[in-house]
Order: C-alpha cells, then sequence, then structure tokens
DNA sequence: AACTCGATCAACCGCAATTAA
DNA sequence: CTTAATTGCGGTTGATCGAGT
C-alpha cells in the first residue's frame, strides 16, 4: 500500500546547494514544470532529497523572487498580516508574491521584532505582555479572543471574496501576470537596490541579494554561465563553503564544459552541472540588475539579447508555473491594491482596520 | 592583526495535512 | 477504509559575515 518511498536516504547530500546543483534543478524544471519532486532527484542525478530540491526553488530559484530590502511597504505588510495571521509565514507570504515564507520569516525575526519591540518599549518603557517575542501577534503567544478570529474570519472571507471577484472579472488581468510583469517599479524586483551592480561584498544589511530571480534571470544566468566559463572551479566543495551565501568575498572558478544550458539542452543527469567563471549570485549580480529601479539599468542591459528567444520561451512557462496556485493569490489582489495604488486606500479598510485593531492590542 | 559577538539567512528538522495505492 | 508516501509549513540551527574591541 502507500506509494514508494520518494528518495532513499543514504548518499543524500546536505548543506548548501552549488551553482551546479542549483543550475541541473533549474533546467530540469524548466523542461518539467516544478512540483513532482519525488521524481526530481532521481530524474536529474542530484543527491538531494525531494523536499531539499523543493525548498531550494521556492525560496530561491523560483521565478518572481524578490531579494533583498524590504520595502515600507512590505515592512508595513507584514506587521499587519502578521497581526492579522499571526505566524502563518505562508500565508502572509501568498500576499508578498514576490517573498517567500522563509524570506519574511526570517525578516521578522531578525528585523520587525526587534523593531516593534522597540517601539513597544519606547511607547509603554516595558513589556506588558510578556510573550515569548512580545510580537508575535496574538495566534501563537496568547489565546485569541472568539472576537479576534470572527473578525479575522470575517476579513479573510471578505477579502477572498472580492479577490475572487477581481479574478473572475475579464477586464482585469490575471493576477499572476501581475505578480511578474505589471509590478511597478518600485517593488519590482529590485534586485541591487544599492546601486552597485555586480559587488555582492556589501555588509548584509545593504545587500541586496539577487541570487534567485525570475524567468529571465534564471535564463540568464544559465547564458551567461555557459558564456564566462573559461575556469573550473577549484571544487564545489570548496565553493559550497565559500560562495554559498549571498556574500561572495572569493570568486571560485569553475570547470566549464561546454553544455547549453541556455537552450536548455543541458543533460539532467549530474554531468550536466555547469560552470562559470562567477557564482549565480554574481551572475544574477551583474546580469539581473536591469529589473533594479535605480540607475543600473542601461549597464546590465546590455548583457545578454541573446536570450531572447530563450527567454520568451521559458517565462512562458515560468509564468505560468510561477508560484502556480498561490495559496493567497487571490486575496494578493486587494493587498496589491492597497499597498500599489496609492489612491485606493478604501479597498482595504477592513484589513486595516483589523490590522490596526489588532496591532495596537500589541502596544 | 586577532578575537569576540551579534546579525543575517539558507537550509534542515519535525510535524501535520494531503494524496495515492 | 487503511496505510504510507508526499507535500507544505513553521521552528530552529549553523555557517558566515561585519562591526566592535
Amino acid at each position: 500500500m502507500g506509494r514508494p518511498p520518494c528518495c532513499d536516504k543514504v548518499g543524500v547530500k546536505k548543506g548548501p546547494w552549488t551553482p551546479e546543483e542549483d543550475i541541473i534543478l533549474v533546467s530540469y524544471i524548466q523542461e518539467h514544470g516544478p512540483g513532482n519532486w519525488r521524481s526530481v532527484p532521481t530524474n536529474t542525478g542530484l543527491l538531494r532529497c525531494s523536499k531539499s530540491c523543493r525548498l531550494r526553488w521556492t525560496n530561491y530559484l523560483r521565478p518572481g523572487i524578490k531579494r533583498g530590502n524590504f520595502t515600507d511597504h512590505e515592512e508595513k505588510m507584514i506587521i499587519h498580516l502578521q497581526a492579522l495571521l499571526g505566524n502563518r509565514w505562508a500565508a502572509i507570504a501568498s500576499y508578498l508574491p514576490q517573498r517567500t515564507d522563509n524570506d519574511i520569516k526570517n525578516y521578522w525575526n531578525t528585523h520587525l521584532k526587534k523593531k516593534l519591540r522597540k517601539l513597544q518599549t519606547g511607547l509603554d518603557g516595558h513589556d506588558h505582555h510578556n510573550s515569548q517575542d512580545g510580537f508575535s501577534g496574538n495566534s501563537h503567544d496568547q489565546p485569541i479572543s472568539k472576537g479576534q478570529w470572527e473578525r479575522r474570519l470575517q476579513t479573510d472571507i471578505h477579502m477572498a471574496k472580492q479577490a475572487l471577484c477581481e479574478a473572475l472579472s475579464l477586464d482585469k488581468p490575471p493576477t499572476h501576470d501581475l505578480h511578474l510583469q505589471d509590478l511597478k517599479p518600485s517593488i519590482n524586483l529590485g534586485y541591487n537596490n544599492n546601486d552597485q551592480p555586480n559587488t555582492n561584498t556589501c555588509s548584509r544589511p545593504h545587500q541586496a541579494s539577487t541570487y534567485a530571480s525570475n524567468t529571465e534571470n534564471i535564463a540568464k544566468l544559465l547564458e551567461s554561465w555557459m558564456k564566462n566559463s573559461p575556469k573550473g572551479p577549484s571544487s564545489a566543495q570548496n565553493h559550497n563553503q565559500t560562495n554559498s551565501k549571498t556574500n561572495l568575498p572569493q570568486i571560485n572558478s569553475f570547470k566549464n564544459n561546454n553544455n547549453t544550458a541556455a537552450g536548455c539542452s543541458m543533460s539532467t543527469s549530474s554531468e550536466g552541472a555547469q560552470s562559470a567563471t562567477t557564482t549565480p549570485e554574481q551572475a544574477f549580480d551583474s546580469l539581473f540588475s536591469f529589473n533594479s529601479s535605480t540607475s543600473d539599468v542601461s549597464q546590465s542591459m546590455s548583457v545578454d539579447e541573446n536570450n531572447a528567444n530563450f527567454t520568451a520561451e521559458t517565462s512562458c512557462l515560468f509564468q505560468d508555473e510561477s508560484k502556480p496556485n498561490l495559496e493567497g493569490e487571490v486575496p494578493l489582489t486587494l493587498l496589491e491594491k492597497w499597498l500599489f495604488d496609492d489612491a485606493a486606500p478604501h479597498a482595504h479598510e477592513d484589513l486595516i482596520n483589523m490590522s490596526l485593531e489588532n496591532t495596537s492590542v500589541m502596544f
């Protein structure tokens, strides 16, 4: 009974992903689409468990992910949503389609908690809730009153209704189009916010991590990889140790070979692992800053136009698969309006009122 | 220069829900 | 219906970095 095991745990690799692995995974998903993670390790030859592959994809490689600094809007939104939903990061992330739940969770834990705590202590001078973090909203650290739950539920329902109407409306483009293409510049894939393309050695607080990206980004990464791969890696492990993070003080060379990742003809076996003189992060930094809303545009636009076909082709794929069935994609439209459309504050009165109501409880 | 410490974030772990046989 | 695999999620960990001393 049941299903066959997804992957044997013997020989499963752990730890940071190497660029080679990323390439393999990305190219595989380009061909087959995300999902069916069980088959990914076996089909790609990756020594990773399906879970790890999925995680890597959703948190890092998936197109449309925005990395780097959170905007004020995003921050505000997270705070409100956290107050509203508690530590349901996946739910919160569904309202911020460019952010992963992991990212939001990290940001909450590292920034917002502190920020709010400061705010709170600034306001009343002491913690009067004694919750473990003082700000994890009301869903975890303190029992939520029935009334609060009901209101929360009502808000959710209301939002879902409205969003459903919007989604069904023929006048408006599908929301996923909005995610990937029509987002306003202020939030649209603002890599390299620091205006320092290709310098990923900035301190973390400023780092506009640019590794994960949209379809074009990945496509271009692959292309760039092929172009700029005269040298080999000292070793994947070495790279693993130094460059798997977003900071890349050292440049590891990768053993090149002559695969055509850009054409997606890369073998799906591990031998298809490709190489470059730069890490993916760097490649993304240099290549994808064109998405930035800042002055990097011209510089990075020149990088690569050969990918047009590839990009166009694959972007369709990714467009569809990018966060397919985003859990909260539908309600997102409301919040997007709220955040992105300065002239539409009323659409979210419920949410705002609710959020403020809840957050006010905290203070 | 060397060390310590706090901050950051990618990745792992474990659990629960879902799904397929 | 039962069982077991798969998927998704939230909490946590550990490696790495920069700042401070």
